[in-house]
DNA sequence: GTCTATACGAAGATAGAC
DNA sequence: GTCTATCTTCGTATAGAC
């Protein structure tokens, strides 16, 4: 098989990246090292920059991209044909899951990319505010076909995302699913007036 | 001057801690070296190690118990006597200050930790979970004067840490300060309705 | 596409003089 | 408390063979 789509890239360069966007979540991006990416994803050692000419930064763009692509699709999924609550669940149930499965250990990657971003590499600010817009319009979307005004879906749409993000780095210091708990059960309270 | 009080240490140490906690905000924890803290800071290299015989996870500790300790007085002064909004503007208002001085560049250093955390450093993990549990500790004991029930006040406390948190991430990402507008102005209807 | 070898700087950390 | 010197490991990145 091997086929290779334009844009697409081979498997090792896939595994790669699928690689840096797992381990971006437990350590971050500077915390990171092509050394573990190689080691987590098996992937030759040879061929970084074969597949990354723009190095790190390249790296971290696409796992950026991935992640963004990976989780909006998620989001698409459970909003469509669902009411209200869909929106919440579909996002926080994502994370939720994430925290559980790595003991409290992993978080987002596009966070983790986003709070240690500088000057030197714009592209990266670039993506993350890419992979957030696209999860707050999925949202949106969502919250309008429940029958929330467009306004009024934008903002709650950012207040998902926000406050589901910031609740996962909260869980992940407290080692529990307080605090997403909480904010699960405000959100949804919110979100059902917001329909009425 | 220079009176050393237990547990206070001096200058130099004090100014690198600072330094710390600043650089962390825009650089993240691993991506900030001592070269970058002696650099800013303006402290002797010579003694790190004796400021900080726990070498950088020390530094970080005591960089986030500083910041930590630094916003809960902040929150403390403005919700007394304050109505519920208080609560929200205190913590809000913190993170829009730092967003629009550093040019969009510099986050909360507890989050930079947070999310960098791993095993082989937990006090780092002790140390953020303490800072986020006394902010809304500090929130919600404001949010029952105003005249929200304990537990209500409990959750809206760590909605506003999670969502205000989130939305200073997602500041960063779009480099404006619509996340956050989004997000306290949600957050001020939520808490309106919780005191009537 | 993958390999080896290597460059070069920076990382955190230690030892011992002052 | 601060200095200099040094150690070791690791970081990203490059060159050129296969």
């Amino acid at each position: 098989m091997n086929v290779i789509i334009a844009g697409m890239g081979t498997d090792s360069r896939e595994r790669m990246v699928r690689s840096a966007a797992y381990l971006f979540r437990e350590r971050g991006y500077s915390g990171t090292g092509f050394r573990d990416v190689i080691a987590h994803s098996g992937a030759p050692r040879g061929s970084i920059y074969h597949h990354f000419p723009g190095g790190k930064v390249q790296l971290a763009e696409d796992a950026v991209r991935y992640a963004g692509d990976f989780l909006d699709a998620g989001i698409r999924a459970a909003v469509e044909g669902g009411d209200a609550a869909s929106a919440v669940d579909a996002f926080a149930g994502w994370w939720r899951g994430v925290l559980v499965k790595s003991g409290f250990r992993a978080g987002c990657p596009v966070v983790a990319v986003t709070v240690e971003s500088h000057d030197d590499a714009p592209q990266l600010v670039k993506a993350s505010a890419d992979a957030f817009g696209r999860w707050q319009d999925t949202l949106a979307t969502g919250l309008e076909n429940a029958g929330a005004s467009p306004e009024r879906a934008a903002r709650l749409a950012t207040l998902i995302v926000s406050s589901v993000e910031g609740a996962t780095i909260l869980c992940r210091a407290e080692r529990c699913l307080r605090p997403l708990d909480a904010v699960v059960a405000e959100l949804k309270e919110i979100t059902r007036t917001a329909v009425d």
